[in-house]
DNA sequence: TTGAAAGCGTTACCAG
DNA sequence: CTGGTAACGCTTTCAA
């Protein structure tokens, strides 16, 4: 049997009249807020407890003149890396004493935007943006509302505080890597106009370059599932005079799924081929599969982007910051030293 | 440059003084309840057009009786069907006039319970909660608060309101596909303790007694990793006497590993084994894994959640429900019939 | 159809 | 230290 709740919560005056104050001495003994002798603020304190008394946040947020909630809007809660963001974030919100106001369904533009207005109908201080809005008008549009912080993009163009894993530092992490197992010819698939995949790919052209290794680069347009990645492995296998020793794939699902076809063509990996991914993702990691991959730290990032809303929030004319994370290689057991007698 | 929102957001009273009219009329026009003649509504709404006006949902909340709010706490967000449902459940709550308050990082009991208390003290009228809290007396306790509809476990003895898959069948389906494809040789690859284990190795038990294959029936103990997959592959294809044709693991991970496992140790999926996994996640629908699977719909259980959360609101008192929702078949490439040559 | 006034449960200000 | 009293911005009777 469900025990029903008390019919009405207690208030402020209920637990004022119980213990022979006002409510205003209540309300101060309650926050532990001025100065309220230990002798009464004893008594309210167990009147409180007798009526399991529970502010009403709502009537708090309206008294008060800072309504204390920072909104957090996620684009897609499906993919873990966002949802891993947005819930550190909302600890994170909580520690800087705020109530985190969390929209999950966020999938189109206007979604976001109305979830944005919805927020800020909730006098939200400022508003976290995980991966949505997705274009750059309406990231443009809802940042003249409201104070925002985006976060899974660098918004180059529009003024917007943003916070991103330095994906070009990432792609020179992962062939840096490749080149000093021995690798030469090293080979990109990419992820098309994906978030991250351009300045990604610069990466891997820029390490190359300065490798010396201009005349190996070799970028194949991918995207970022597992479809893509066996496609890319098709197209990329199948080149008679030049078949890659090693391969930077711009995402972890591009990764797998380049493993799965090369292990279908007959290739082991990493004997034939080594494999770099991007992201870390749980699977990543596991012993299975064991995937060398640039780690994207949610923690960082979710961390940097409650930093930027701290510091626009408490200085609203400061200029527009753009937050770098830097990404870490994580050695696993689909990169291994280049032999000589592997190569094709 | 962002451009600052305005200092004040506009309130009734603003949008009152400047339409001629009380606050009252204001709010009436504005809800476009009551009845306003067309003429001042026109020019109300006017005003609040001109005025940018977006109701304070604090203040609304505070003073209608019903603050029309739901909460919804999701234990692991970073688990996609968690997420999923979460995300359509905020939705359908909206379409019922509820706004969703959504807690996404109640991972362990004392963060639900937390979690939940914050959301009472909104005045929510009902939690839904998806997979959160974990242990039992957890789930008591915090029902005993408030009208709540848990997600994702079938609660059979404690007295809450339950949605969840209907697990029993799920196996059920996955034995009477493979023993349809011609298989006898079958073997689980069972959850251990996690939810819905238990009820898939029943439905995958009962399915073989009805085929007549109580004599087949092998049960390895795994859980819903890849890693346990991969382990459990070595365990069963290390029998030499009895080597199954055909596997259905309690999960889809499982079956990842499962199949990189065997396919490593050189037998091919689905010519010398079949398996079938179970969730459906978004890489087991992938061309390049294509693997058949018991799909539970993330979409059905968040629209039985949210009747069953609205039945609960409506009737207090009403008996306590406990709903399952049926899965479905996937059939993809990773299963195929039985090939009396494949077997050993 | 419209307006005045009384809350909703807090916090905040200001005397005592 | 303590207790009125006025907000906060809206909804909701209840009269007019």
């Amino acid at each position: 049997m469900t025990k029903k709740p008390p019919q009405r919560p207690a208030t402020l005056a209920d637990i004022a009249r119980h213990a022979g104050v006002s409510r205003s001495l209540a309300s101060l003994a309650i926050r532990g807020e001025g100065a309220v002798s230990p002798e009464t603020r004893k008594r309210i304190m167990e009147a409180a407890a007798a009526l399991d008394y529970r502010p009403n946040l709502v009537a708090r947020s309206l008294a008060s003149a800072e309504a204390g909630y920072l909104g957090i809007v996620v684009g897609e809660i499906e993919n873990p890396l966002q949802a891993e963001i947005a819930k550190l974030a909302s600890g994170l919100a909580r520690a800087e004493g705020y109530s985190a106001l969390v929209s999950i369904d966020a999938d189109t533009d206007e979604k976001a935007e109305e979830a944005i207005r919805t927020l800020i109908a909730h006098r939200v201080s400022g508003v976290l943006a995980i991966g949505a809005p997705f274009e750059k008008p309406a990231i443009a549009r809802v940042a003249s509302w409201i104070p925002m912080v985006y976060v899974g993009r660098l918004l180059k163009v529009v003024a917007v505080d943003s916070v991103t894993t330095d994906d070009v530092t990432g792609g020179i992490l992962a062939v840096d890597h490749l080149v000093a197992l021995g690798h030469r010819r090293i080979a990109h698939v990419d992820g098309g106009a994906s978030p991250g995949a351009e300045r990604r790919r610069d990466g891997y052209r820029r390490a190359m370059e300065r490798h010396g290794l201009e005349r190996q680069i070799r970028i194949i347009e991918g995207a970022y599932t597992i479809d893509a990645g066996a496609r890319a492995a098709r197209a990329l296998l199948a080149e008679p005079d030049w078949r890659p020793s090693a391969v930077f794939a711009s995402n972890d699902m591009t990764a797998i799924g380049l493993i799965n076809e090369a292990m279908r063509i007959g290739l082991s990996v990493p004997g034939d081929l080594s494999v770099v991914g991007y992201d870390d993702v749980t699977l990543a990691g596991t012993e299975t599969l064991s995937l060398s991959t640039i780690h994207q730290s949610a923690g960082d990032l979710a961390s940097a982007g409650i930093a930027a809303m701290m510091a626009r929030l408490a200085e609203p004319d400061a200029a527009v910051s753009k937050i770098l994370v830097p990404p870490r290689l994580m050695t696993r057991r689909s990169s291994a030293p280049f032999s000589a007698t592997a190569a094709a």
